[in-house]
DNA sequence: CCGAGTTATATGAACGTTCAAGCATCACCT
DNA sequence: AGGTGATGCTTGAACGTTCATATAACTCGG
């Protein structure tokens, strides 16, 4: 806990600048992943995600975790891409109670066709109006922000 | 647009960062203010606003827009808080199309109860892990980011 | 002052997330 | 082995957001 509960001037207008940035961010990125492919930047994650795992492939458990979900919105969000075909779920052989998602060839071809599109997006929004002296000083503060986080509480 | 679509390493590095930083801290917010109040962050956003308008009041209009939420979303959210008996709206004499949100008392009561409980989160989470040039450098990025999101495409 | 277009708001359905159970499987102790 | 608790995952209901649509009031040209 903290000495004062309030909130300097100069923290007042950073916590609102980052409550209008993130807001505006998501919203961009979220429409746009929408318009291309359909579904929720949640779910286009779930792809990200499964595609960089060995045999495309990840536990539930392990997928909720990489995208810091809880693990009904993660089956849920794989129900759901189930439905498109795009992950598929087979039962683990160790553990009984097991599942592992696992991205379809159909799902691996919809992410590379929106990825660069996403990725665009990201840099245009976030990085093209920063300098290398802005993203160094953020790779730093999110470095610490993040830390402090994930102590938790 | 840009002219690569793809990320550097440290740029895919600081976006991820971001995304987990985001989720992390509205999750952490979101649990707060839903404990505390009973209601999500983005309708305490709603008494904050009304809080700090003349006359505690503001036209949906223009509600929406200091949340940059969109109309229908805003009339969502104060029909709750109406329901909440926080807020209530009445018509404009200017323009009979135009409603107005007032903070009502008991919605003014409570939210002087759910502040400081907010605003020591906020800082303990963001800002206690940052030094004075962290704020400083902080608010020159998101300056920049705002900046070029408000630009539109 | 009449009608076409615009603006301010509300509404309802569809979807995603959360929350609270629920069920099956595992792990461990005896 | 058999019971007790923990773990992995799913399900359904409740809620908030979005999207498309509706309605009413304003504006402005004729």
């Amino acid at each position: 806990m903290a000495d004062s509960p309030w909130l300097s001037a100069e923290q007042q207008a950073i916590w609102r600048h980052y409550l209008n940035l993130s807001r505006l961010l998501q919203d961009r990125i979220e429409k746009d992943i929408q318009r291309e492919a359909g579904i929720p930047q949640a779910y286009y994650l779930i792809l990200a995600m499964l595609s960089e795992a060995p045999d495309r492939s990840l536990r539930m458990n392990q997928l909720a975790e990489v995208l810091r979900a809880s693990q009904s919105r993660t089956s849920h969000a794989v129900a759901r891409l189930e439905q498109h075909g795009w992950v598929r779920r087979e039962r683990t052989l160790q553990d009984g109670r097991g599942q592992l998602a696992i991205l379809t060839a159909a799902g691996w071809q919809r992410l590379i066709e929106i990825a660069p599109g996403h990725a665009a997006t990201v840099r245009s929004v976030m990085f093209d109006p920063l300098d290398e002296r802005d993203t160094a000083d953020l790779a730093r503060i999110y470095g610490k922000i993040l830390a402090q986080l994930e102590n938790g509480t």
